[in-house]
DNA sequence: TTGAATACTACGAGTTTCGTACTATCTTGA
DNA sequence: TCAAGATAGTACGAAACTCGTAGTATTCAA
């Protein structure tokens, strides 16, 4: 916890700049037809990490309105990406798990996903590569 | 430009994940009532790094269908702050500007954006601060 | 000078988000 | 035990946003 220079500080938001907007161009190109919204394939993936979670508990995660997330779970119902089923216990709950077809969408979101990490790694040399693993396992998992 | 192995791309897709998810957080936080929609403060952005530009320029490097920007366009000039003026060497043209008040969010934007950059800094020590530095540089430098 | 290209706008359809109001179910405490 | 409140989710409609089609105005080019 080094509180950074100011010249570091804005350092760091152009190199930033130029990285997000890279990636963002990569990212739109890889874009396939099918693909889900942003929200969906967030609520997806939290899904398939939380098999039998509730709506709540995604909507709280992913910090969205209710009525929001009962839109995204009925769309991915209706292409059979995931299952919405009541549970036994408590039958207001409903308990969402990934479909195999889902499960594909899955692995395919996050082969998209590596790939952009591997174009990243590929600008590096060996020791570089693991040196910007190192840090930005650091700044994730540094607490606010 | 070596390839990465395997074990360093999932190392970094999933501390990227925690990277992306933590600062996504932050960002929402910090949002307030008055923000722009992401169109329109990267619209109002390139603006601001290109003044007079047409809407087509930004149409194209923001990768939307044109009649997007010109609602993104209209968007701002409704909200003070931008301006769209014809131009005299070519009439079908627009040179877009920004107001002062488009100025100050512009500021606003980039301030909260650094904001974002400082705390990532924070987490590291002096050395490691200037080597995130220069690895983004050199991923964001480099040509796809 | 006329036909194609360019820069942009008007309009409308489709999608998404979200607030309000609702149903169904559980929990709690008198 | 049972009534009041809390909780999980849905139905519906309004507002915002993106984008395709069709159009206007202007410039370019042969």
């Amino acid at each position: 916890m080094t509180e950074p220079t100011q010249v570091q500080v804005e350092q760091l938001t152009r190199a930033f700049e130029r990285f997000t907007r890279r990636f963002k161009v990569a990212e739109a190109a890889a874009a396939t037809d099918n693909a889900l919204n942003a929200l969906d394939a967030e609520t997806l993936v939290f899904i398939g990490n939380n098999p039998g979670c509730g709506m709540g508990d995604v909507a709280r995660y992913l910090n969205v309105a209710l009525t929001t997330m009962s839109s995204a779970i009925d769309r991915l119902v209706r292409r059979s990406l995931i299952e919405r089923r009541r549970t036994e216990d408590d039958r207001r709950s409903l308990a969402l798990t990934v479909t195999h077809k889902g499960r594909q969408a899955i692995d395919d979101h996050v082969a998209a996903y590596r790939e952009l990490c591997r174009i990243m790694l590929r600008s590096l040399d060996p020791r570089e590569q693991d040196e910007l693993i190192r840090l930005t396992e650091k700044i994730a998992g540094t607490q606010a």
